[in-house]
DNA sequence: GCGATGTTTCGGCCGGGACCGAAGCGTCGC
DNA sequence: GCGACGCTTCGGTCCCGGCCGAAACATCGC
């Protein structure tokens, strides 16, 4: 009795699924409209053609299969098209591509002018990573606010009255003790975990609130404050040097 | 004065090198390939191009595809050419576009054949995913052995406990008392988490050595054995229907 | 050495898709 | 209503890349 096997690609039937929107973003163009969007706000269709560099009927078309493909959705408003990412899975995906893309290859990576930038520091969806968004979790665990293994991250008591003091609101309090209300993110450009989740997103927004970042105009780069420099420093023990390497 | 911004795409350097990775997984044939590499095992470029249906030549195409971007890595042995995945971040990545491409469109998705069998059990590069991965998950969490919150995983002190009395070993005793030694992983099929991390492989690895579940022949599908449908019962109080909706 | 087997390279075919110019449609401001 | 503006559709060009057959190369068993 010989066991037969259908010759065709049967293996994965969510393969093609999977291809599809691994296609959807495997253009330059496209690639580089996601990660502008990356940070949750919407784009005009327009807008997204200048960055890209492409008339906009180009940009329309790119558009339309990013739509087919679940990345983005898309609503009218007046004259305007507004885009953004149909879900915080879809910027998860991008960052674990970044992830692959950064160890892969040693070979030509023509690092751009903002570049230099997003390494330093941006926004992760709706938290904190880059450099600074690293050397904040190494911090914050050091001094034994939270605890990172394994890809997760957790928050520990005398951790939960520094944040509670530092001003921001975590929710509702702990209905278990010990609930890791955090997530560590791998980040794409230091390999090194980071602090997502909501506890990410309440020191981003206090971060904001407090003026220690602004958020760049076209991207997802922050810029650090004098102030957020000195503020970092002393509640974080955060040094961050002027120049890397 | 006006500012004079440069009309190309050079918001994002890396914007390019996310392109070719996503765009080296954007092929059906090569998708299913690296799917059936998640397991972490190798495979020869033979198996992988009966797998995808398609001829030798056109396989090793892929391959050298899929090497020059980093994805997967080769090397001789004999006559065979073992391929297997650079870094479990590749799997972390196919992982997520799986996420992306369930939520994204109720469209036609032709669940193939074994396609049930994978959303029921299935390895995630070292750890039980699909229903029955999230389902145990659950147990845990329901039992108070392990705490999930904002997609990090816990451990508490009577599921360590428990885990040691099961027979999986958790490495060194921890160093802080509250280690979060386990992932929580998104599963694609279930759209909830299942348990990755030192523990997640750990379990798996105790669940194969009981005989509880035993890996398929040529995918990543996981079979539930009649002792291992009564020790789910009976050890997590998991109770796993005969044939799912 | 010689054939069998696994894999790669070469050459050619062909379809998909990225791009733009021109034109069409809807919306805003006047 | 009319032009300006944002966006899409249509038509056409062009090139990348997926596919295979044939052949070359490497390795194993004899």
């Amino acid at each position: 009795m010989i066991e037969v096997v259908a010759p065709t690609t049967v293996a994965f039937a969510s393969a093609n699924t999977v291809a599809e929107v691994a296609a959807a973003i495997g253009d330059p163009v496209r690639a580089a409209m996601l990660m502008a969007l990356m940070d949750g706000r919407a784009r005009t269709a327009g807008e997204l053609a200048v960055l890209g560099g492409i008339t906009a009927q180009t940009a329309s078309g790119h558009l339309a299969r990013m739509v087919e493909a679940g990345l983005v959705v898309a609503e009218k408003q007046g004259r305007h098209r507004y885009v953004r990412l149909v879900d915080p899975a879809v910027a998860a995906a991008l960052e674990s591509l970044m992830a692959v893309a950064a160890i892969a290859p040693p070979r030509h990576r023509p690092t751009g002018p903002s570049d230099a930038a997003l390494r330093e520091a941006r926004t992760c969806w709706d938290h904190l990573a880059g450099r600074l968004g690293v050397a904040l979790a190494d911090a914050l665990a050091r001094d034994g606010r939270v605890v990172l293994a394994d890809g997760a991250a957790l928050v520990t008591d005398v951790g939960e009255a520094f944040f509670c003091d530092f001003g921001v609101d975590l929710g509702r309090p702990p209905a278990a003790s010990r609930r890791p209300l955090c997530r560590a993110c791998l980040d794409w450009s230091e390999r090194r975990p980071h602090l997502g989740g909501r506890l990410g997103a309440a020191l981003l927004d206090r971060f904001l609130e407090l003026g220690w970042l602004v958020p760049g105009p076209r991207d997802r780069a922050l810029r650090l404050t004098p102030p957020g420099r000195s503020g970092f420093a002393e509640s974080f023990g955060v040094e961050v040097s002027r120049a890397p390497t």
